[in-house]
DNA sequence: AGTGACCTA
DNA sequence: CAAACTAGGTCACTT
């Protein structure tokens, strides 16, 4: 029997299986589809065939002999998106844990790699299998090697027979195929005109690129054809150079010295566990009790000397960067080669650092357990903002996250993770250049975490008296509409439980049952809304929601949290959405009710710190709309603004095609309700929904504010197709989201992924405003040493608590930074309002 | 841990 | 047929 090789092209698979599988992510957000998708192909070639040795090849970023014959090859090619590219250092980890020997040299391609193992094959006499999703490598065909030829539907082996059939010419003419025709991904370029049916037709009949040359003055080639060939001469030689595969690369391995396709057990157990590969734990055989290996590479750095501030002032000097961490009471410094635990203060280490960027996670903490400020006089550079910035659709960015997503391996836990952080810094660092977000970094999101230290700190005064006896009222209440309501069931039952509320109002009272969800009856408002005139237990089944939602959640809820003196600290997340907003956690302060009367009382129980003290409140008006007539540049909009008139009747106006004065009620209505959806990336389902109409009443309206409005209509196709050619949208101020569901071809995830290219822009963008506004009135307020200070920020509004004897100060100082934050074609309106308590400011 | 319900911009 | 307009967080119940 002939000993068999199995060569994988490790980019090309993993590139079909990216696109091929739907997007997939562990726990902490860690894309892993094209891995999935990997092993499963691999391992299935694998398990038919066999293999002696296992190999795969891997391009390297470095440019190649083919860039320095020709300067604009595999020019104009997208980068990998974000998502693939953090999977490939773990394929390679993978694929080496899996027994395959991982092969790539600078200067060369995979194709090149596997083109030199088939070469190797058929001088020892063995069967080469090469598996891969690209054509170009059907040219290495021959009686020892076979291409495994990955499609979208199924992977065929691709032999001289098969190959013949299908494009009627020897395999070892195509690449002077492709030296007529050219490769577009590639960028090479071919003769100009010809195509690949026109290719295949003139090699089959001139047997090669030469024959086509040679033959060329005798030949009957159609004008048009021949005066192509004849411009394209050099053209085609040159992609044939091109196109041709390298067979000799100074691979230092031998066919022996290949792995064999033997699991490293701990190592695939690892990662697999990592990955949260289950299934495939199983089919390996993994899933039993041997305990995960950490076997994290040390770190250059992992000895902690101690050390005073004095004895490594030399050292420190020397250095332009270097990483900070307190860890407990412990103050850790490192240059990357040392690790000193600092014997001293925060405020006697910074003078040494100043004018050097010093590398941190978590730069709000930081500010928060080093109060007095001397921090700040440091260029820090948070290692968590910075990857939010890279990627904001991650839902974790802890720091052993960000060690496997940018350096490719577990962090150990037994190290100080400060170990990790100048390697981090220059990957992540980096991806910001890239990307172009450097700035977005430095002016935005580092200065933004100290403000935001200081408004968590700060904190926002509650009344918790008020609020104890509004709860207790509010279960007062709760208590009556509960006996009602099993008065009106004819027995008790759990109320809170949507299972058996359903029951109770489907099965017992047998009312209208608009029955959904996968557990049962669906028994949201909406759908008791419309059960409201069937019976009296619905009101009262409403209202108990209302009323225990309004306890449970805000007035126990909040008092549960509040500390000592009454004051509230939310935890304001930076990396918590994917468009850039701030999010805001235990309590969230940004959901606080307003909407019904009832649960608006709650925020007169939100005070200054003091009795001399008031709330002042400014929000945007209408802070999106505004930016999507700044953005989509529609004068008929932008006017609108301009002119301060009210948009949704002005909208109407120009919808409903009548001047502003003949607006109705109802116009107004149904057209704020457009200009909402439209941000949203509207539908007409959820439109006639919204307004109560047809379907097909709510498309001509959708349809009628595209035409009025054709630049916000020309601005939505483009925002979409920008999503589909880069795979991410952008704020005005850089700041980049992936939209990866656009990149699978999934109709419904790709309708999703529409949306969000629609609104990510917007939403993010008024997002970067408030930020750079929130900066501005920290540092002005700052100056000015008023007595009033920033304490809550929600998306569109911003709260500040200042003495009454400068209230008008610090509402000039904020009104000023929220409007001036940016200068567009529309003017950044903001209602301000002053009161004694967060309800009377609103 | 996941689901349903409901609060905000 | 199912789902259906963006971004979040918290609570209670259920598995």
């Amino acid at each position: 029997m002939k000993k068999k090789l199995l060569a994988i092209d490790g980019n090309s698979i993993l590139n079909r299986a990216f696109y091929g599988v739907r997007p997939l992510t562990t726990k902490d957000g860690f894309y892993t589809h094209a891995l999935y998708g990997m092993i499963t192909m691999i391992s299935r070639q694998a398990e038919a065939l066999k293999p002696d040795y296992c190999a795969v090849a891997f391009d390297l970023k470095a440019p190649t002999f083919r860039h320095e014959m020709y300067g604009a090859y595999k020019a104009g090619r997208r980068p990998m998106p974000e998502e693939l590219a953090m999977q490939l250092p773990v394929a390679k980890e993978l694929l080496k844990a899996l027994g395959y020997s991982v092969l790539e040299l600078a200067g060369y391609e995979a194709d090149d790699i596997l083109g030199t193992l088939a070469s190797m094959c058929e001088e020892a006499d063995c069967e080469a299998y090469i598996l891969t999703g690209d054509r170009d490598s059907l040219q290495l065909i021959s009686d020892h090697v076979h291409i495994l030829l990955a499609t979208n539907a199924e992977t065929v082996d691709m032999d001289e027979a098969r190959f013949f059939e299908k494009y009627g010419v020897s395999s070892k003419v195509f690449v002077d195929v492709k030296a007529l025709m050219g490769d577009s991904s590639d960028n090479i370029p071919g003769v100009p005109g010809i195509g690949e049916k026109t290719a295949l037709k003139l090699i089959a009949e001139y047997g090669s690129l030469d024959g086509v040359y040679e033959q060329l003055p005798t030949a009957k080639h159609t004008p048009s054809v021949r005066a192509k060939l004849e411009a394209g001469r050099e053209s085609a030689y040159l992609s044939r150079k091109l196109a041709q595969i390298f067979r000799e690369v100074p691979l230092d391995v031998a066919l022996d010295e290949m792995g064999h396709g033997e699991i490293h057990r701990a190592d695939a157990r690892r990662l697999f566990l990592r990955l949260e590969f289950s299934a495939f734990l199983k089919r390996f055989g993994l899933d039993g009790e041997e305990p995960v290996e950490v076997s994290a590479a040390a770190p250059a750095a992992c000895t902690v000397v101690m050390c005073s501030v004095e004895s490594i002032a030399e050292k420190v000097r020397a250095c332009e960067t270097l990483a900070l961490d307190l860890d407990g009471e412990h103050l850790l410094l490192s240059n990357g080669a040392d690790l000193w635990e600092v014997q001293g203060t925060c405020a006697e280490l910074v003078p040494y650092l100043v004018g050097k960027t010093v590398v941190c996670y978590d730069a709000k903490a930081l500010y928060k357990a080093q109060p007095g400020g001397a921090l700040r006089k440091l260029d820090l550079f948070d290692l968590m903002l910075g990857a939010y910035l890279v990627n904001s659709a991650k839902n974790n960015y802890e720091l052993s996250t960000l060690v496997s997503d940018y350096l490719g391996t577990l962090s150990n836990p037994d190290l100080p993770r400060i170990v990790y952080f100048l390697d981090l810094y220059l990957k992540i660092r980096e991806k910001l250049e890239e990307s172009q977000q450097q700035s977005l970094m430095e002016t935005l999101e580092m200065p933004l975490a100290a403000v935001l230290a200081d408004m968590e700190t700060a904190g926002f005064q509650i009344d918790r008296a008020g609020i104890a006896a509004y709860g207790e009222q509010l279960g007062q209440v709760a208590k009556e509409l509960e006996s009602r309501i099993y008065f009106h069931a004819g027995r008790e039952f759990n109320i809170q439980s949507p299972k058996q509320l359903g029951e109770v109002l489907f099965d017992t009272l047998k009312l209208p049952h608009a029955k959904k969800t996968k557990t049962g009856y669906s028994t949201n408002a909406e759908i008791l809304e419309k059960l409201r005139p069937y019976h009296e237990i619905i009101e009262d089944i409403l209202d108990y929601r209302q009323v225990t939602k309004l306890k449970s959640t805000y007035a126990d809820g909040l008092l549960k949290l509040a500390d000592e003196n009454g004051r509230i600290h939310t935890n304001f997340k930076q990396t918590g959405t994917a468009t850039g907003r701030l999010s805001s956690a235990e309590p969230n302060l940004q959901n606080i009710p307003v909407r019904t009367a009832l649960g608006r009382e709650l925020r007169r129980f939100f005070l200054p710190s003091g009795e001399d003290y008031v709330i002042v409140d400014a929000d945007y008006s209408q802070i999106e709309l505004r930016l999507l007539a700044h953005i989509s540049e529609d004068t008929n909009m932008i006017q609108a603004f301009r002119n301060g008139a009210d948009i949704h009747t002005s909208t109407a106006a120009t919808v409903f095609g009548v001047s502003p004065e003949e607006v109705t009620p109802e116009m107004r209505k149904r057209a704020k309700a457009v200009n909402f959806g439209i941000m949203y990336g509207i539908g007409a389902f959820s439109l006639s929904d919204d307004i109560g109409v047809s379907r097909a009443q709510a498309q001509e309206f959708i349809d009628r504010y595209l035409e009025g409005f054709p630049r916000i209509d020309a601005y939505l196709k483009a925002v979409i197709r920008e999503g589909y050619d880069n795979g991410y949208v952008t704020t005005l101020f850089g700041r980049r989201r992936y939209i990866p569901e656009l990149l699978g071809t999934n109709k419904m995830q790709q309708k999703f992924g529409e949306r969000v290219a629609m609104n990510s822009p917007i939403q993010g963008t008024a997002a970067d405003i408030i930020k750079l506004a929130m900066i501005r009135v920290h540092q002005k307020l700052k100056e000015s040493g008023l007595d009033a200070r920033l304490i809550l920020q929600v998306h569109d509004e911003l709260l500040l608590e200042s003495h009454v004897s400068c209230a008008e100060q610090a509402k000039e100082i904020l009104r000023e930074a929220m409007e001036q934050a940016v200068s567009y074609s529309v003017p950044l309106d903001v209602d301000i309002h002053i009161g004694k308590t967060w309800f009377e400011a609103k």
